[in-house]
DNA sequence: GTCTATAGGAAGATAGAC
DNA sequence: GTCTATCTTCCTATAGAC
């Protein structure tokens, strides 16, 4: 075997996410990152010269533009407010592997804090969502108000989903959130 | 001023908590423990032999005590069912400084991960949790499918507010959380 | 029961060879 | 573009005075 380890852009953008999203931002150190991603330190500075904070940035910039290509775009695309949605549903159970993957929105919280590097970012990213789900449901004939409270929702019901999944070492509540998250958009309660 | 500081029992905890809860397990250096409490790192060594992990673990105890004593056994105690669910609100207010402070059991759920020092007592809290709001919701007439998938609702509707309201820096998701709750439990939805 | 001082190690980050 | 080697800072933890 080779001394010199090698990695595509995207496997290194996922593996360091993986890391992220399982250890947050302070428990992600260099140590694990160089060796989730076969790097050396040296290596990974090369790569990102700010060091873990670009890391952390640029994760977090790729899953909001993965999340828009493949979540967002497709939810103001073509066909009926149900098909849309479960195109969502499909997407989403890719991104968090069925439950077993938490949110970097949850993660990357707690990095810094009061206004640290991901505030802005995070708070974007969530009414991006909010919105983008908004509007499908007004499409769906909901009234303004409605829609918004139930796309709000969704997100809730979303994160404590996988809030409640990691914290019991069970997938279920993710599954059931997934399964059950038509009616809780659409339905007529 | 006197060079020698001093905290009682309560406030330490509370403190060190609250520390927990806004920069997680990593995140909580000595040095910001230290801070928060106004003693120095050799006299947390004192109260806690252990060090840090030791710290974690009894403000997740103490967590764990304070929901028992305040939510769970109002939940078991007499009154209406609908009673009951509004004491639970007040007190969930008052915990979660009315959406200000998240939740231990999301903030520990990364500490070292795959089985690490709190995973047991995380999941025993979650299950504590849904068990004793089943009973009541069972008190309440539902059959007890119904009871109990309500109760996880719950408990997800919860820490996903909590993690939205955190996210966007607006703790209006969880104001609107609690003021649905008991419609969220106990409606004929 | 708190403090000052410090040990020992792990953290983030850099220099320079290849 | 990856590596080895090193630097500095910060972190956890301990020793011992008061």
């Amino acid at each position: 075997m080779g001394r010199k380890a090698s990695i595509d852009e995207a496997d290194l953008m996922a593996r360091l996410s993986a890391a992220f999203r399982e250890f947050g931002f302070e428990g992600a150190t260099l140590t694990v990152l160089s060796r989730v991603t076969g790097l050396k330190r040296a290596s990974l500075y090369h790569r990102f010269p700010d060091g873990k904070e670009q890391m952390a940035r640029e994760v977090l910039q790729a899953a909001g533009t993965w999340l828009e290509a493949n979540v967002l775009a497709p939810l103001r695309d073509s066909g009926s407010p149900a098909e849309r949605i479960g195109r969502m549903i499909g997407k989403l159970d890719e991104f968090y592997s069925g439950g077993r993957q938490a949110c970097l929105l949850n993660l990357l919280s707690s990095a810094h804090i009061h206004e640290g590097p991901f505030t802005g970012l995070i708070r974007q990213t969530f009414e991006a969502w909010i919105s983008a789900l908004t509007m499908t449901l007004v499409d769906a004939g909901l009234d303004e108000a409605t829609a918004r409270a139930r796309a709000e929702r969704g997100v809730v019901l979303l994160q404590g989903s996988l809030v409640l999944s990691r914290g019991t070492g069970d997938t279920r509540p993710f599954r059931e959130f997934l399964k059950a998250l038509p009616q809780e958009l659409l339905g007529a309660g």
